[in-house]
DNA sequence: ATTAATATAGATCTGTGATATCCATAATAT
DNA sequence: ATATTATGGATATCACAGATCTATATTAAT
């Protein structure tokens, strides 16, 4: 269980294009150099950051990529989303066993209507309660932000001598 | 990514260890029938836990599983490290390219040998900073609170009518 | 208009790891 | 002794991440 490279490279690129921004399109040619990785593969994650609109592309001559909103409104977690899919991070494969209804007779008498509701996987239950954790805080790291502690930590450093 | 069917196994497996514990040993023919999943595979996994001390095997006749310790002691992140592994789920793999130290540059002078401190992957800090507040909860909730909820859940919807 | 630079989309290759099964071996209760 | 149970090794299969190549479309500059 591991986020994938081309989520490190996305979120990378990102980063990039924010701090370029006042300077305009960056190219593929400037971002592969600058993140070590090939502009074939590259341009296949950029393509799918267009798709959903976190970027615009402009092809042609002096083209590139730019942001295609503001950097704090380009979030962890959507840029996570894109490129890793929407699925859940845990998916209960055991619906069908009898796990869970054995463990809902639990010193308890359990009519049959009422199981699909407060008796669903426990496991998923405490794993959809972790992702939404995270989520939340995925949320509330953007590009800008990290930006923006990057600088705030290198000011610190600087006023501290 | 997802967290692999393995995890799901242990998970449900140790609810099944927990919940039948007055019983004695369960053997891995009745957890692999609770299951649903194949007794090769999961005797896999149930190896893996024991080496890691969170169940005990007892070969033989009459054999089968325990936990190892009280169930309040067994965390879901225990568990899911020992079966993904301990690896961190973001690792920058840009570590060699020009992109820290271009965002180390933000409008500030930077000194060589500070860098490596405070100038570390801007992605990694945050993902890992994900990663430990995910720790937190994943600590937080373990095989026994996972059953006392699903215990209080099914009591209060009986003592609602 | 032509050319060079740039992004896009499709096809394909490769290696790795998750999932799963089978078999031989060791340990133990009856 | 025998049947039962767990363990460990070897192996098979399959999906997917990672990566590359090529052809095509779009645009700026000449």
């Amino acid at each position: 269980m591991q986020f994938s490279k081309s989520t490190d490279y996305a979120l990378h690129a990102l980063l990039h294009l924010g701090h370029s921004e006042r300077h305009g399109n960056v190219g593929i040619k400037e971002l592969s150099g600058t993140l070590g990785v090939s502009e074939s593969y590259l341009s296949k994650i950029m393509s799918k950051l267009r798709q959903d609109g976190i970027v615009r592309a402009i092809p042609g001559v002096n083209g590139g990529y730019e942001l295609a909103r503001p950097a704090d409104q380009i979030s962890f977690l959507e840029v996570i989303q894109v490129i890793e899919g929407r699925q859940q991070w845990f998916e209960c494969s055991n619906t069908n066993s009898q796990q869970h209804s054995l463990l809902a007779d639990n010193g308890t008498v359990q009519r049959g209507r009422e199981r699909s509701d407060n008796c669903q996987c426990l496991v998923e239950k405490v794993m959809n309660g972790a992702e939404l954790h995270l989520y939340q805080y995925l949320r509330e790291h953007t590009i800008q932000t990290t930006l923006d502690e990057a600088f705030n930590r290198c000011n610190n450093e600087v006023n501290k001598k």
